[in-house]
DNA sequence: CAGCATCCGTTCTGATACTG
DNA sequence: CAGTATCAGAACGGATGCTG
């Protein structure tokens, strides 16, 4: 389902040809994914605060099953922008923390975060409208 | 156009509020669903470069369908982040572009973009590691 | 050219039940 | 506490055929 990625030698500040025919997306779909996730986001944000044992994530962002908690950590984890320690005590206790490079995604995830708070009301807006304008139009 | 953002009461800095138990994640949701999802950061990244064609967009978003493109422009449409504009011309002519808004957003995801292929070799390594560590787990 | 409608397999998610 | 396992329903995504 991944999609694979072929080299590239594009400079970062060049974007423009990563995705256009014959650059097949660089990979940075790889990355994207990750972070476009239902759930990443709003766990770096959180971990962004300090480490974090699984149970407090879980009543941290609101609304996560313990499944996708599982999932998304564990995901994080591989792509090493997170660190879980395994504290060999009675009941078991894990901490997940940042890890240098997922610290250094958090100031870019609170942007994120942060246009979306400023943003929320104009594209609440914004919906309403159009759906006003092409009612019956189910787009969600 | 700098990236303004309309009276919040929380202050951008904090966001520990949101997605916490009892806080039911501010609505952010919304808005992270759209940047997230499999096509609109680069259809917007697209866009960041000038107005487009239907037809220019599909070829340059490489591998995306005509249906997940029609999708994904009336989705960013419908946020307000893309403007469609008709021309009555035979064939019909419609060109995409991005909104103030959406044009705003292009900073962010540009930055996203760009730490995606700046950190691309280290998570590649650091998927490799895991997956030599945590033989025979499929994590996706 | 720029779509919309439909079919249909794949993936994602959440709920539930159980374990060390 | 911190998971794993399973299962069914929802959402996603592509292919195909048709229209103005």
């Amino acid at each position: 389902m991944s999609v694979t990625h072929t080299e590239v030698t594009a400079g970062p500040a060049d974007l423009d040809p990563c995705g256009q025919a014959g650059y097949p997306d660089c990979g940075i779909r790889d990355v994207l994914d990750r972070v476009g996730d239902k759930w990443s986001v709003l766990v770096i944000v959180e971990l962004a605060n300090g480490a974090r044992r699984f149970r407090e994530l879980q009543r941290a962002v609101d609304g996560i099953s313990q499944r996708m908690l599982t999932l998304t950590v564990r995901r994080l984890e591989r792509d090493g922008l997170v660190l879980r320690t395994v504290y060999p005590t009675v009941p078991a206790q894990v901490d997940y923390r940042l890890t240098e490079t997922g610290a250094s995604l958090t100031h870019l995830v609170k942007a994120l975060a942060d246009w979306s708070l400023g943003h929320r009301d104009g594209i609440a807006r914004a919906r309403q409208a159009y759906d006003a304008r092409h009612p019956g139009n189910e787009i969600r």
